[in-house]
Parts: C-alpha cells; structure tokens; sequence
DNA sequence: CATGAATGAGTATTCATTCAT
DNA sequence: AATGAATGAATACTCATTCAT
C-alpha cells in the first residue's frame, strides 16, 4: 500500500503546486493573457502533467477560482455575542472588508466577471458560493435578532442584501474598476454611517 | 468644396460602422477573443481601413467604450418636479436601471471591469463617466432638498452613495455575474422598500 | 506659355523634395523597412503624386542612389600639377576618402549592396559608375605618367586597382560592416604606408 | 536514457534542417523578404517548432550566418612549406579566394552588409570572424617569416591587410555588387601580378 | 493634376493542446 | 505516470499600390 500512497501523495502535491502557481499567473495576467505553459513551468511540471490533472484551461481556472472562494469563506466564521446591535453590525461589516481585500478576493471577482459571458456557470457558482453564502448567514443571524426581539420583523433576506449592497458601493464598487484600490483610512466611520441608515428602518 | 465633404462623409460613415460592428464582437466575445479582422469584415472596411481611424484593438475598444457610456449619460437626463419625496426616488431609481439595462450597458460595464488590469485607464476613465456623473447629479438634487427642507441635513454625497449601492445590490450585482439577469417583476416593490428604508433615516 | 513653365517648375521642385525626402528614410531605415507613406508625407505629397514620379519604390530607390552617385562623382575632379609622386598619389587618396565618407556615400552603398541580388541592374550600375568612374580617371592619369617617365611602364589598369584596393580595405571595407566606422587619426600614416608598397613596385 | 538519446537526435536532426532550409531562403530572398512559414515548410517543420529553436527571425539568421562562417574558416587551414615567398603567397590566395567562393560565401556577405544597419552586432561580429581570424593567420605566418629573413621587417598588420585588399578589389569588390561575378580564368596571373607588387616592397 | 482614403495580401509571432517515447 | 517536443490555427498589425472624386 505505501507505493499507492506515495504515488497519491506526489500527485496531489503537484495538484496544489498547479493550482498555486495558477492562481499567480491568471491573478497577474487575466484568464486570456494567461499562459498555461508558464503556470506549468512555475509549479515545476511539464503541461502535459498539467493536462492530466485538468482537463483544459476552463478547467484550470475554474479550479482555482472554486478554491479561492472556498478559503475566502472560511475565515469569515464569527459571529458576536452580547454586544449591541449596531456592534454586531460593525464587526460583520469589518470581517466582511477583511476577507474581501485579503488574499486578492476582489482582483479573482474582477477576473471572474470578465469571464462571465464566455463562462457562465463558473460566474454563477461563484456568485452563489461567495455572495450567497454570505447573505445567508447574515439571514439567519437577523432572524434569530427578530425573535429576539432586538431587530423588528422585516423581510431579512433583503435586508440583509440592502446593508451588503451599501457597503459594497463604498468600498468594492471602485476596486473593481480600479485595482489598486485600498480601504480608506475612515472605512470606520463610513461603515458606521451606513449602520445608522441600517438601524433606522430595521433597529426595534 | 465637394470633394472634401465627400470624403468627410464616407469616413464618418465607415467610421460609424467600424465602431457598430466592433459593438458587436466586443459584446459577443470579450476583448480578448474579439478579432480584430472580424470587426472589419462585418462593418464592410478591410482591416487596414479599420487600423486607420483606430491605431489599435485596444484604442478601438475604449471608443466604443466611451461611445457607450456617454449615450448612457444622455439618457438619464429627466428630473421629477412636483412629487413627494418617495415618488422622485421612485422615479430616479427606475430611470437609473432603464439606463442601465437598456443598451446593453452590463454587458460592456462586465468586459470593462475584466480588462480593468490590463487597461486601467480606461476602466477608471468609465467608472468617472457612468458613476461619477449619476452621483454628482443625485448630490445636487439633494442638496436641493436639503434646502427646500424635504431631507435632513446629511452628508449628500454618502446618502447619494447609499440610495445607489442599494439598487445596485439587487439589481446590477447579479447582473455583473449572469449575463442573462433580467430585471424581475417585482423591481418597483424592491425599490419600494430600499426607498423606504433611506426614508427612514433622510426624510425630514 | 508661363503656366507650362510653372507647371514644370512645380513638379520639379516636388520631384527634387521627393528624392530628398526618400533620401533621408532609406539611409535611416534601408529599403526594405523604408516605407513609401513616411516618405511622401516628408516630401509633402501625397502618395498617389510620388507615384505619378516614380513607378515603384525600386524605382525611386534607383532614382535617388543614381542621383547620389552622380554627385558624388562630381566633387572629386581635382588633379594634382607639379607635386612629387608620392604627394600626388596621397592627394588622390585624400579625396578619393573624402568623397566616399561624405556626404554618407558608404550608408548607400551598404544598402545597394544589400538589395543587390533583388536588384542586380541598380547595383552594376552603381559599381560601374561609381568605381569605374574613378578609376578611369586614375589610369589615365597613370598612363599620362608613364609616358612622362615618372612612373615604369605597366598595365596601369590593374596598378590602378591595386592602389584602390590598399585603400579600401584600411578604409572603406571596415565601414561596411560597422556604420558608425569613421577615418582614424592615422589615415594619413596609412595613405603613406600604402603609397610606399606603390611606388616599391610602380615607380621609374 | 534511450528518451534523452532520441530526443536530442529528433531536436538535432529538426535544428540542422532548419539552418539548412533558412540559408536557402535567406540566399534567396535576402533577410527582409524572407519568409520564416516559408523556412519551416522547407525544413518540414511547423512555425512554432522553429521558434522553439530560434527565438526570432533575426537569431536564425544570425545562426545561419555565424555557421557559415565558422564553416568557411574551417577550410582555409593550410600553409605552406618548403615553397618560395612567391608560390607561398600564391597558395594562399588561391586557399583565400577558393573558401570566398565556395559555400556562398560572397552572397551570405551581401546580406549582412545589408542588415549591418539594423543588425550591427552581427555584422561585427562576421567581420570579426571573417576576416579578422584570416588576418590573424596571415600575420603569424609574416612574422615567422621575418624572424627566418625571408622577409624584410615590417608592421605585418598592415601588410597582411595590405595584400588581402587587393586581392579583394579585383576579386571580391565586384563580386560585392554582381552576385553572378566568377573568378576569371585569369585569376592566377592576376595573383601572380599582386604578390609581385607585394614583394617589390617586402621580400629580403 | 492632385489627393486622401482604401485595400489585399502578407508577416512575425503565440498558444492551447496532443503525442511518441 | 511523466515528459519534452511538436503543431495547427489564429492574430494584430503593415505596406506598396490604386482609385474615386
């Protein structure tokens, strides 16, 4: 059995190996000007190797696009406790920021939707795993603040969608027409502007 | 004098259609897989009568860019009068998305955020134009209000920001990532409700 | 008959800036890289009137070297008198890489060597003109020497080209190659050493 | 090891055909209208693969030239021995004009004197080769020559080119211009009558 | 007579993918 | 299983020359 396993294990460093030095090329280059005889060099392969482990470079992308997402989502695992509504609120909106301007989120969204017409079921799956799940936790938090009686009894699916929406007009909007752009120093401030307009309608 | 106005009127003819046709691909395609000797045959010029009155693809493509954008603006060029409050934003808000879906308007704002990093003037270039433009007229009318005593005071340039990430939320944002989002039915009661909601914090 | 003498006028004059114009671009880019459209805008004309002139792009690269040569040909009519041999010899060798490093005679000749198997009417008659010319004029200065008793009987044909032949490999041979070869401090020295080798042999 | 063997041999046998069919077509055509497709179909080879071995148009050709070159130099390695001064030089000349006749030697010449503009590494670098090896050879052989009396002391740099540039102006001066000039049946005398005016200076 | 616009036929170079070993 | 080499198809761009006005 040892040789079957060294034999998986090599494969499957060569798997993540691909898939890393993918993510670096198609990040610098976009998904057209990318080339998948360099990502084969960079992760040490030859591309006939590449080929075997994806089947073309749809393939490739997608993989790495589906990787991406999944870790984005990982870290955004946190929920408050007894704070104030509107704290809560801060801190989701900050982990959200976080997770969205680390690990290169917005320039893989930016590369995504450029994509979308000629790949749209990549688009799709993206949208779905990244925006939906999001939205769907923030549901469930407002459904369990309703019951309790903290937030006042709405449709929480759009509400939900509405605080997301004017956060990402302030801050994802702009990045992903221009790729070189950061958080600004008052993200604080403005995200607390936008929890007033929030608590306003929806605070019981 | 004849000659000159002929020939002034068949190069702005051939121009006109270089910059149709190159809509066209442009769409269907995406920058990148868009050729070149296409566009030419289908607007009726030869490529080198194209790489005349455009000195490249991607020149080519940023005037039809700009092309699009600005007729975009041109459009939303209606302002309420005597309505209340609910009733202009109602109005505005269904002006903006007729803009925006009409004339294929995600379609290109998709291939331009995808070609953002190869070409970031030109993304940036858009982004001034068709966000910039529509704010600044939302910031004025506002500002109007504000005077006029309809809205509270507030920082119009943000209240302006908010309205706008709140459509474009529900509406443009799925739009960005499935290119066969169609607005849906229920479009007026959503805008109902975000008008509500900014209500709630801006009506004086 | 003035308005045929201005007419005439005017084409000549726009023949002349032609030639200079072409001139300039091919000794810059040589003929293949030379483009006719650069060479009409310099000549300020348009490229259906430089077609009127010449027939073709080897047409008018013939025009422009015949006229080069010609001139070239012109300047080095000077003769010595009553100098010594060696000084007569070292007067003609002045000149002779005068002419040749002026007015950029070796940047043509380079060219028209190069496109000498596409052209080989342009080329013989260069080399004859330009090199056939000379030495007619040396063999019978030769021969008149001869007769004077200065030099011995010889075939002054060939002691023509030796003499020639000494230059141009010091001189003229290197700039072939390298067009940024100049005449060195020591060209007088070498003229000497050369005209030494001559006279070894030729002098009576 | 036999995959390494067999495929250095396959890469080998492609890069030779390829060198091989490029100094056909370059002959032929010259540099700037050669066309590379038109080297690969020759070779039996597709476009890419030739541009897996050469990067570009202009290091083929450069490949091509430097082969040739070093091929020309490999032939002329003989000298004399027990001959006079006169049958010495003689074979020398022959050896001399033999190697520049052969291999087409005088048309690779006419197309780098062509290209020296654009290329002027290459041209250097052939000059360097060319003549300046041959050169070499011929002032070693004149200073032994000197330290065994044979010949009268003397700067043998220069007299070395002093020899070679006549031989050249009879020789390889018109053949520069005609690509169709053959040595003359005279050739012989012609050297006989060179090395005469070389010894009336230098012999002992 | 002069022209600006138009073009057809090229050109070098790239790249995703396959295949013989 | 892994590879390096090979390729066919494509692509942006250029240019000498012609033509309608």
């Amino acid at each position: 059995m040892g040789l079957e396993d060294y034999r998986r294990n090599v494969s499957e460093t060569k798997h993540a190996s691909i898939l890393k030095a993918g993510r670096e090329v198609f990040l610098r280059d976009g998904f057209a000007r990318a080339a998948v005889a360099e990502i084969a060099r960079d992760a040490d392969v030859s591309t006939a190797t590449l080929y075997k482990h994806f089947a073309s470079k749809e393939e490739l992308f997608a993989a790495i696009i589906m990787d991406a997402v999944t870790r984005v989502e990982d870290i955004s695992d946190q929920e408050g406790s007894d704070e104030t509504f509107a704290d809560l609120l801060l801190t989701i909106g900050r982990t959200y920021l976080a997770n969205q301007f680390e690990h290169r989120a917005n320039d893989l969204m930016r590369i995504v939707i450029g994509e979308s017409s000629a790949n749209p079921g990549l688009a799709a799956e993206t949208l779905r795993v990244l925006t939906g799940r999001r939205r769907q936790r923030l549901v469930t938090l407002f459904d369990r603040l309703v019951e309790r009686g903290i937030m006042k009894p709405n449709d929480t699916d759009l509400s939900a969608q509405l605080i997301s929406g004017m956060i990402k007009e302030l801050f994802v909007w702009p990045a992903l027409f221009d790729s070189s752009f950061a958080l600004p120093p008052d993200t604080d401030e403005k995200l607390r502007a936008i929890i007033q307009v929030f608590l306003a309608r929806y605070e019981a």
